[in-house]
DNA sequence: TAGTTAACTGGAAGCGCTTCCAAGTATATT
DNA sequence: AATATACTTGGAAGCGCTTCCAGTTAACTA
């Protein structure tokens, strides 16, 4: 019923050695021909089937993307990004959303086999040795994006850098009881905006506090980048009483949200009482006046295709690291205005 | 290189077509047999190129969304509830993000022909009569989402309700003089709110007064539910004075943002001198204290994937229609606490 | 025990394409 | 004009699966 290459080649008078050269613009065919086989495929509609095509090719034209189960502006946005670099190639994106721990290798090990995409985009997860492993072997293209690993291409944000400038710019607004709000330390990104702030501290001659350092290990599932995880990290420097600190760098904007709410309760004022920093520049903290760390999302999405895509056309195997850096997006959290 | 049915068909000492028996998981198998061919799929770590099932089966085990070039709560929010559901089954998700008008029919065009997808979820756009016609004939399974077309199941919000219970809202709050600021008239949530609000005043022996009544049509490429497209519209009411409305239905959150950036930049205070009702309830709706009319967009996604699988699976023919309810939320943006 | 019947199993054919090779055709060279 | 050379073209083979048909084996039945 549908319409091959068969009723094409018929259609046209010629043979599907000449359609296919047609449809995959192949250089060796008369100008003659060639016009004799597309007006064929423009009178019967003709398309051709993509499985056929991947099969004969043994390529997908498709590239997947496993990703922990977005519903953020982080995951949408980088999602945006991908999908306008993408465009310009003929590729079609699957997505992989990745809920439980376990589903993250799952997907992985059917990407590895199924051959159903051409490469792979890994956001925000860690990658176990043994899927590293795969990868080099098979030697089918992965890009971390916002993870990192020494043996794959990696996309990331200078985590440190940002941590350490945010620190800095509470250090230098005159705070001095300096606090930090992380996420669980499984996660990457939450040792290294660790390391920052602890660098800034000690590169300005302050000693570090551990009581003025708080995880959100609230919880086991979660990463503890999350609004209540910030809520309850906040409650506990409160309870710190008159000992409680002046000024608070959070690990992420979200969490900034909780530990506003939090300080809201207790009649405390931000940034009168307590200066907050965030880190990320979620679309909210601009509406809350979050004076926080931008990371060029964005961006991110559409180098880690641009990259992928270098990697599949032209098997580029070179080794690629790239790190963002993060931008200071000063608004009224942190009082910067009011010293003035 | 990689392993193939025919190198478990020779490892397990069967033939091929009782490897393909056995990975499809036909009953007519000894328990035996399948047992020996397991041990083999395992051994050797086999899995089935999708391609080429998908030419056999003339099955593509996929299904795609053609979803508007997607940076917002909305759709982030639609494909989390997508994903969801898709996961009980074992289908991938295709993503075509549209960003143009005209690609918008590309990808339905594509999907219609290439037998990538068994089935297309529709969000958030008008679809031609005539690709309606041709999903019809082909019977490619379709389910709008979010947009609505009588020939072709459709999963829609009543936004008219919607409109009329926001507005009734603030009749009963005591407003009076009511306004309302919509997107752009050639969007049908746009209309049908627009009817809803008409209604409501209507029903409560308000007369329309039409200079009460902006649309956002300011630019030619967007559809007015912006934020930027809001704070013009609410210029426009603000610059009639005295005579300015007392409480204003907004026809998105968005919008409802830039609406309140202005009314701020006035030195007028929300609710004190003008009220705000939005739609939508998006995240940041609860941060700025926006009352506003509550979509179940998961349950959206969730329901969409559902349908679209009956019909895929079941062959399920039949005509489906669900129209969601919305919400009332109140927060402060209309007093509603206030008058208490 | 022989004859039926039912239940498995093997593998050829076919899904719709790409690609390689051989054959055909046009152009350049002597 | 005859030959060598360079392009074009047709179509068989093959990509890795599913499925149908025929053959084989096991399970009943009389």
């Amino acid at each position: 019923m549908p319409v091959t290459i068969y009723d094409v080649a018929k259609k046209a008078g010629v043979g599907i050695g000449t359609v296919s050269r047609v449809i995959n613009n192949s250089p060796r065919i008369t100008r003659k021909t060639k016009a004799k086989v597309l007006r064929a495929i423009r009178e019967l509609n003709y398309q051709p089937h993509t499985s056929a095509q991947s099969l004969a090719r043994r390529k997908a034209n498709t590239i997947g993307c496993i990703i922990p189960y977005f519903a953020g502006y982080f995951y949408s946005e980088l999602l945006h990004g991908i999908q306008r670099k993408l465009r310009e190639f003929e590729y079609a994106l699957i997505l992989y959303s990745v809920d439980i721990q376990q589903s993250k290798e799952f997907f992985l090990r059917r990407a590895l086999q199924e051959r159903r995409v051409d490469g792979i985009l890994f956001v925000s997860m860690e990658i176990s040795q043994r899927y590293v492993d795969k990868f080099l072997s098979t030697g089918l293209p992965i890009v971390l994006v916002n993870s990192f690993h020494s043996a794959l291409d990696s996309i990331t944000v200078d985590s440190t850098e940002g941590a350490y400038i945010a620190t800095k710019h509470l250090i230098e607004l005159g705070y001095t009881r300096i606090a930090m709000i992380d996420g669980q330390l499984k996660s990457i990104p939450a040792r290294l905006r660790f390391e920052g702030f602890k660098k800034a501290l000690q590169q300005h001659g302050f000693h570090f506090d551990k009581r003025y350092f708080v995880v959100c290990d609230f919880s086991e599932e979660a990463d503890g980048f999350n609004k209540e995880a910030g809520y309850l990290a906040m409650q506990k420097l409160l309870d710190l009483g008159e000992e409680m600190p002046r000024a608070v760098f959070v690990s992420s904007d979200i969490q900034a949200i909780g530990v506003m709410q939090a300080i809201k309760e207790r009649d405390f004022v931000v940034p009168d009482d307590i200066a907050i920093i965030g880190f990320d520049d979620i679309e909210l903290a601009q509406y809350v006046g979050l004076t926080t760390m931008r990371q060029p999302i964005l961006e991110m999405g559409e180098l880690a295709v641009k990259r992928l895509m270098e990697r599949i056309i032209r098997k580029d195997r070179s080794e690629f690291k790239h790190n963002f850096r993060t931008q200071l997006v000063v608004r009224e959290s942190c009082g910067a205005y009011k010293n003035k």
